[in-house]
Formats: C-alpha cells, structure tokens, sequence
DNA sequence: CGAAGGCTTGAGACCGCTCAAGACCCGTGG
DNA sequence: CCACGGGTCTTGAGCGGTCTCAAGCCTTCG
C-alpha cells in the first residue's frame, strides 16, 4: 500500500511534521497510509475494533457517543494535528465513541502492529503524539472541571472566551446543538445562556456570529 | 543525581519494566529520579510550572481542582503504572490540578529535557507512556459520558460495579466524599443514592464495605 | 471519656431539563 | 424572483433531580 505522490507531498509539506528528517518521512510514508473522508461520514463507530491509529491532518471530526432519542453526547472536536484512535494501543479494547467529519478531511492512518516500529524509527512523532496525547487529557481536564464546577451561562462564557476572535467578533465554528452538547447542554439551555449573556449586554448574537462587547466581565463572571 | 541501590532494585523489579533489557534499564535509570512522597503530601499544585514527567510506580494519587468553600473537584485517581504532570510535554503550560499523594507513593521522575531521549532511547518506554495516555484519555471519555448521559444513582451503579470483588463485597477505595466528587456528586448525593440502591435491594452497604447482591441488576440500570 | 471528622438524614429552593409550538434560515426548484 | 420545505434555533410553561443548608449520628483516635 503506497500513497499518492501528491497526497505523498501534501503530508511532507504538512505543519505537524516540519524539520523531520526526510529519510524518516519517507520511511513513515510507507508504514503510513493516508486517508480521505468526505464530510459527514463516520470514520468509525463505537464499539468498533479498529487496529488503527489516526492522524488527522486536515478538516475537523467530532468525537461523540450515541444517547436516548437519537440524540448524541459530543466528547471533543478534534483539528488538524490531533491523533486519536488511541484504543488501537490498547489490546482488548473496542473504541469508545463515534468518529465523524464535520468538514472533508485528510488522516494518516497508522497500524497499531506498527507503532512500535514508528517510536523507534520516527521518534519526532512519537514525541508528537505524547504530546498531543497530553494535551487532549489537558483539555478534557477543562471540559470536566467546567461540567462539574459552572453554571450554563459561565460554561457559555468560557466558551466563548477561547474562541478565536476577529476583532471582538467570534464565529462559533459548529452547530449551536453540537457546540451545547459539548458543554454538556441542552441546545435550549444553551440558546437562554445566549441570550442572557445578551441581555446582560457582554456580547451580541446574530447567528453564529458573536460579538463580544465585554470580554473582562464574561471572564470575570467564572471566578 | 543517583538513585539509591535498593530503590533501583525496586525499579528493575516493577512490572512496569518487565521484560526491558538491562543496558536500557540501566540508562533510564541514570537519567530519570527517584522521589519518595509521603500519604497526604502535595507533589504539585495547581499553576506551578512543573518541567517533569512522573511515572507512579507504587501507591495512589489523586488529581483534583480547588473548588468554592475549601471544597474540590477529583479529575482522577492514579494508580501504579500511570504516567502523568503531561503539561511537561507542553511548552508554556502550567500544570492543571493538584496532585496528592493518598498513600505513601513511590515515584519515577523524568525532566521534561531529557524526554526526547527517552523516546529515542528507551522506546518501550515511550510506547507505555503513549499506552497510558490513550488510557487515561478513554478514561476521561468514560467519565463524560456518565456525568452528562446518567442520573446519580445511575453512576453511583456504574462505579460499584468497576470496583474489584472479593465474592460478591466490594470496597470503596478511598473516602466517599472523594468518590462523590469523582462522580461530579455532592457527598449528600451519593449517600442518598447509596441508601436508593440499598432500599431497592442491590446492595448492602456498611462502612466503606458495600455487598453486591444483584450486579445484573446494576447493570440493567444503566441501559 | 471527649472531641473531631466523616457520614447520614431532612426540608426547601433552584437550575436545567422536558415537552411543545413557533420563528428563522437557507438552499432548492418552479 | 419568489414560494416552498426541511432543518435549526428560539421561546414558553411546568416539572423534577440535585444542590444547599442545617442538624444529628457514628466511628475513630487521642
């Protein structure tokens, strides 16, 4: 199983592995494949054996896991750079939630029969991977410290606090429903937050547009 | 920096390093340190900047946030085998929660420099850690889920029936206001739900004892 | 025996959930 | 260009599970 020449480049000019010695990214091309998923299709399933280890290098997937009434609970949005899959390095087990594309996306997929050979070969991305690992237990850290600690309106607040602005205007990246499962809402609970925090006159909402009038007292109110 | 002769001895003979030929053995054991913390001891706080990497080889630790009125909120407990202070990893982070040691811990400390090395020279090393990461990350997943998805008793059923037996007797680990705060419950709460399940003839709890009487039951009720 | 800490029990309040209906948005096709 | 239709989001009303506050109990340890 090779990979496209084009593909083959898109992977060497990728951020994730800058300064990597070139014979070590051409060995990685060949354990490696890549991996294209159109937007919308599951990746995996839940309770899936999967034997792979992913890496996503562009377009965004939603980690969640089925509930009642066809509805779903959002564990984490995964980006460009993440690696996931990670039952693939634990024998025995089946994955745990469902993997889906929210945009088109491009993934190195690994073996887990070959991750051994890759933290010995391409140790750069076996240090990536650590570090990534850790910083998804990080952020999940956050999600749950937040679940458990904050109201609706202040998880709303954080949120939108750690969204990338332009200027004071945030652009909330998914759907309002996926966004309120995530912080462990319902999508109308998340919308009153919405509003109350409009009401309250720190942001203006129109949209998925957000306008953030106050930034220091949406922080201020998590303390 | 050394470590002692019989805390080596201690080192080579952990599980952990089953099977790790000597020579690596060896080097790790040069680069790494080791640290003995005693029951109810902090080995870090919230914000401090840790720079290292700690394997826990003995004991049990517990991850948790500061929470209002001395309270606290319990992320994780960790066992022997866990590798965690991941901020280390992560250039220009702070460390997340507090750790404190619930029984007198041995542990293997890694600076956070010297990481890279061990990828590259102690691999089998890395690909623990990488194991451990994905496990704690499934763990977390877990943990998600039940906080937004299931009702107190709900997970209160769930974490009894993850407790090891002896027979049908389970022993609650650590202090139950401790788990309460694990669940994302008040202590109120989890008593209550304890007494709910008692009532309902699942369970007898006396102490930090708890007797499963119909762990299909349990089950059942997670559906 | 007394004190301290952890756990339990009770009563009441509140936040977020559920159910239901209506409004909005946007792509599609006439 | 406009009307339509599906999906998404918002708004309203009422309910209920969990939290809060407070007191009492039990165990442990000095």
């Amino acid at each position: 199983m090779t990979i496209d020449k084009d593909v083959q480049k898109k992977i060497a000019a990728h951020p994730l592995f800058e300064g990597v010695a070139r014979s070590q990214l051409n060995w990685l091309l060949n354990v490696g494949q890549a991996q294209s998923l159109p937007k919308q299709a599951y990746l995996y399933h839940r309770g899936d054996q999967s034997g792979f280890l992913y890496v996503l290098l562009t377009g965004h997937i939603k980690l969640s896991v089925p509930a009642e009434r066809g509805s779903e609970k959002v564990l984490e949005f995964l980006g460009p750079g993440d690696v996931f899959g990670e039952s693939a390095l634990l024998p025995g087990t089946t994955l745990i939630a469902d993997a889906q594309a929210l945009q088109t996306c491009e993934l190195l997929v690994i073996a887990a029969a070959d991750v051994m050979t890759v933290v010995t070969r391409a140790p750069f991305l076996a240090q990536k991977m650590l570090a990534n690992l850790s910083k998804r237990v990080q952020a999940l850290f956050r999600d749950m410290e937040s679940v458990s600690l904050l109201s609706a309106a202040q998880r709303v607040a954080e949120y939108l606090l750690r969204q990338p602005r332009e200027g004071n205007q945030a652009h909330l990246p998914y759907h309002k429903r996926a966004i309120a499962s995530k912080l462990g809402l319902q999508p109308e609970t998340f919308s009153r937050s919405l509003q109350q925090l409009a009401a309250d006159g720190l942001i203006s909402v129109r949209g998925a547009k957000v306008v953030i009038h106050d930034a220091d007292k949406l922080q201020a109110m998590l303390a």
